[in-house]
This record gives structure tokens, sequence and C-alpha cells, in this order.
DNA sequence: TTGTACGCGTTATCAT
DNA sequence: ATGATAACGCGTACAA
């Protein structure tokens, strides 16, 4: 059995109020004192239990992180970043999977007992259907949403403004000349923002260039997965005419696109240019390296860690919209030039 | 704030003691008291306090996994088995990052406050001298190892064969004719076990084949990245003689190394064939795409998860060394016929 | 089958 | 500055 408060004190021949001193860091320790109690820890090899701490205080110091799935490289990128900048604020993030599963993701929203474990949530969710925010209502724990959504005053809410990096990646599109611009991920349901705000911005930069949208070059992806974004964009290369440019809406979307169009016998970018969302490393190592929209993780995550730390101190605190910076990045899979 | 045991016991006339039975599916509670409790249960939103539990219980639930970085795809897939075998078990899994910090490792193992909350420890280790180990002794903390090192008998540990694994990559470059065969990955000092193993098995196959094991044709990576991979491929193509293939001691590795020999206007298998270990997603889409060594990671998953959970349940349990399967797979960059 | 009362290890309140 | 003691919410030994 591991030593308690109580051992201590009695070891140490103080009250335990004062090894709770001691421990906590209380200013107001008599240094004779403090070095007695000190001793006895040592020979004790007392160790807190944070348990029996946070059943006293109510704060766990853990934050919860809900992420789809980690494998996919923007949310392990994103998870590391979050876990960093909680780091200095003296939180641990735990991180919960909903693996593309709407009742998980609403279990976790409605506060299952295990939910409780968290100061505060940090939910990136699929569904951003309203409804299942209301869902929230009863509980009182903190939340943050991560990634588009309609900002209904309610939540705060860090993200980028999907609308314009979508069209500054079609934009780029056509700056090069492309005129067949196709796009991989819409969703046929409604249900999803992501999806709705890139096809708006993909829309929006079409319209602007005077192209007409073509309905077939607008293809659906269930899980912007590398798998999905290869066969979707497999069938993309049967239509004609072809398209000469693939917009995807994320990264690994894009690097399944760019396998496609090879076992077409096809070049990237000479036959078909593609670009996509999120500026994960394996872009940056890609052959040929991947055109994106750089999405500054680090900012989102600072800030959204920033934000749930101020609701967690004071949760009347309104809430508020954070617009994350996005930029482009044009690399070898859009260069005028050829790349090999 | 949230309803407790002893709302719901006064608000269904009865004791704590039958709120509780019913809580926790205790057997006999007569139908009546039940559906009453459930009631109660229901209009007061109640929600078991997990950490209140905890206390009582001295179990959290929660399993600890300890990995070197997140964003390493080898780590995230292997923490998404993990996850998954855990939950089968009723555990939820909280992922640490040490990030290269040998400090963090021994804090960890040692047990620092936060680390009591978990009921056991999956600790997937840089570092692997005994000495580390030896800091966890007076912890009682149920501990799995995961990853290579030498078994001594006192923790439980699953893990590929090592040594055969790299092997069977090197034999496979053989088998290709291939007779100037470099290696990413072994390491300066000796701390480490994975790169040790590795460069066994290096050695070993080229003793095998009767060729010479060239020392300024094995180099050193610091962090299995993808950017290691690229400098030390980098700086093997400038040796004279070059080498016509390149055993990375991860995919990673190989996936920086592969771009680097593209940079260097040759091309993957032709001249230079490439081969890492992991079988990560993303070597399937790279192109070409990447031979490796799999690792059967569900596998290793679900046996450390059922002895860490064995390993709670009887702490005497004897440890036990599992070594987990592996297979080559021959993909594109260790091709005979060329693959463009 | 159900009720009462105590303890898990800590922090906070009230004294001194 | 320090000591005694009451919570925090749950599980369970013991009693009924």
């Amino acid at each position: 059995m591991p030593a308690t408060l109580r051992d201590v004190a009695e070891r140490a021949e103080v009250s335990v109020r004062t090894v709770s001193n001691v421990v906590s860091g209380y200013e107001h320790v008599s240094k004779r004192m403090r070095t007695k109690v000190l001793a006895a820890i040592e020979e004790l090899d007392y160790r807190a239990n944070p348990v029996a701490r946070t059943l006293r205080t109510g704060r766990t110091g853990m934050l919860g992180l809900v992420v789809p799935e980690i494998t996919v490289p923007y949310f392990s990128e994103l998870a590391r970043d979050v876990i960093d900048a909680a780091a200095e604020y003296g939180y641990r993030v735990m991180i919960d999977q909903t693996g593309h599963d709407h009742d998980r993701e609403r279990q976790l929203l409605m506060g299952d007992d295990r939910t409780m474990l968290f100061d505060g949530l940090l939910f990136s969710p699929l569904v951003t259907k309203s409804e299942l925010l209301d869902m929230h209502g009863s509980t009182k724990m903190p939340l943050v949403l991560l990634g588009e959504h309609e900002f209904d005053g309610r939540y705060d809410h860090v993200a980028i403004d999907n609308v314009a990096a979508a069209k500054d990646a079609v934009e780029h599109l056509v700056q090069l000349g492309r005129s067949r611009i196709a796009a991989i991920g819409t969703q046929p349901l409604e249900e999803y923002a992501t999806p709705l705000q890139r096809s708006a911005g993909y829309e929006a930069a079409l319209h602007d260039a005077g192209m007409d949208v073509r309905p077939e070059f607008a293809t659906t992806a269930a899980h912007y997965s590398r798998a999905d974004g290869y066969s979707a964009a497999r069938s993309l290369l049967e239509r004609s005419p072809q398209p000469d440019a693939i917009f995807c809406f994320s990264d690994l979307l894009a690097i399944g696109a760019m396998r496609a169009v090879f076992d077409a016998g096809l070049s990237v970018p000479e036959d078909v240019a593609v670009i996509g969302i999120d500026d994960v490393e394996e872009g940056r190592f890609a052959r040929p390296s991947l055109s994106t929209v750089s999405l500054d993780t680090p900012y989102i995550a600072r800030e959204a860690v920033g934000r749930i730390v101020t609701r967690i101190d004071d949760p009347a605190t309104p809430a508020e919209e954070i617009v994350a910076p996005h930029r482009l990045v044009a690399r070898e899979s859009t260069s005028a030039s050829q790349s090999q």
C-alpha cells in the first residue's frame, strides 16, 4: 500500500494539515516544519493520490479531446499540439475516438459517467447538427468546438474560414490554367458542415472564374481516407471529358487521388493537378509533393486550450468564435513545370 | 450540481444501499424497488461519479499507453488498436507522449502522482537500459513492455522477433540481386534496443549471403522520421560506390529515403531498392508503394491488453514474453520489374 | 432483501 | 503558523 498523507503526518509528527500545505506548496510553513515533512515524504516514498484530491477539489486536471480517428494524420498532429498546449496550463489530455459513430459522439457530449472525468472537452465533431449540441445543454461541462460548423453563439469554437480556404485552393487551380476542376469530398447528407462549406468555396471559385459547376465532377467520400480518395479519383477519371485538376477536401483524399491518377497511367501535375487541405507532413514527402492549404494547427490548439481553460475557471465567459489563419502552400502537385 | 447517490435515494424513498445495488447491477433487488430507483435516476439525471467510485474501489478503469510520439503513424495505429482492445475489457486508454525525453520516461515509470491514475501501464520505451526498469521496482503498477528490448524475466513484454524481421527484409533485397545494401537507422549510443537488434539482423543477412558489412553503409538516424530518412539517404547516395538497396529500420525512414533518391535523379527500385519495417498505411499509397515488414499491430495490442488485464487482476502472474508474428510484404519499391 | 454507518485520501473550514 | 475535523460521493461490512 502506498503511503498516505496521514502516514507522513505521523512520521513527521505534525498534523495532516501541515503536510498538505507542504505538498501543495502553501506559502506559510516554517522552515523547520517543511524540512521535517519533506524528510518523511522522502522516507515513505509518499505520492499524493490524485483521485482523492479530485474528489475533494472537483478538478481532475484532465481535458478530453474527441476526434473521429487518431490515425488520421491531421488529428494526430492536432492531438500532439493540443497535448503540448495543455501541458503549459498543467492539464493532461485524454483522447477519445468516436470512429465515425454518431451515437458515440452523442454519448460523450451528453456526458456518460466517464465524461465526468474531464474538466473540459475539446470536441472535433463529424456531425454538427444543432440537435447534437442541444443535448449537451443539460451538462455543465465546459466545451470548445474544433473545426467547422455554423457558429450559434452557444459554444466556443475555433476553426479556419473553410469557405475561403476551399476557394483559395480552387483559385490556385484556376490560375494554373485548369478548366475542368473536379472535387472529392462532398457529402450526400446535409449533416456535416465541413463538406458543405468546402463545397461552397469550390463552387464560388468556379463561379468567379466564369466556369460551370458540373455536378458529375463533385464526388463524395465517406471518410476522407486515402482509400476513399483513390476510388473517387478512379471514377472521376472514367468521365469524359476527364478533369484536369482535382480539389480534395483533405490531404489524405489527395494522397489517394494521386495514386489513382498514376495507376491510370497519367501524371500529376501534367495531366491532372491535385491539391488538398490540411498540410500534413506526409504530403511534404509525397511524390510529387502535395500542394495544400495549411491550417496552423499549433495556433488552433493553443487557442482552443486557452478558451477551455478560461471557461473552466469562469463558466460564465461568453462564447467566442475564433477564426484560425490558413494559407495556400503550392508544391509540385500543382506546379506549372513538370516535376516527373 | 450533479445529483448524488443520496439524492436519488431520497427521491426514490429507499436507502443509498439499494440505489447503489441497482446502479452496479446487483442481482438481488426487488422489481418494485428497481423501477422506483430507475425512475428517480432518470428524473434527476443521475450519473455515478467515477472519481468517488475509484477512491473507494481503488480502480480507475484506465490504462496508460506511453509512446514516443503520437504523430508517428506506427504509434497512432498502435494506439488505435490498443484503444479498441482495451474497450473490450471495459478499459479506457490515456496516451502519454514522452517526446524522446528520457527524463519523462523515467518519471512515468517511477510513478509521478499522475501515473497513479492508471490501473496499468503499456510502455513503448525508447530507452531500454535495465536501470530504467529497475526504477520501476518500487512501484507496484502493473506494467507491460511493448516493442523490443532484452527480456529479463521481470516484466511482460510483447514484441516481434526484431533480428529475424530485419534479416527477412535484407534477405529479400539479396534475392533481388542487390549487392550493395545499405541501412538507415543504426544508433551511435548503445541505449536503444531496436536499432541494435535490427542492425544485428542486417549484418547476419549480409553475412549469410557472403557479403561484407561496409561500415560506411550503415547510417544513423536519430528519430526514425521522414526527415531523418531523407538526409541519411542523401548522404548515402554521395558515397561511391553508391548503394543499390537501402534497408530502413522504419517505414517513415523509408518514405524519406525514397524521396531523397528521386531528388538525386535516381529511381526506386531500378537504381535503389528500398524497404522499411512497420507496414503503415502511408506506405501502401506511396509511389512506388513501399515494401516492408508487417507487424500485426492488432495482435500486439490484443496480447498486451490481455496481459495487463490479467496482471491487474492477479499481480502475482509470472511475467511472460510474447513474440508477435511478422511477415514480409513485397511491393513496388523492391519489385524486379520497373514500376515507374 | 434492505438500511446504517464507516472509510477511501485529500482539501477546506474553523479554531487556536 | 499549525492542529483538529468535517466534507467530497461512493461501496460495502454489518446488522436487521
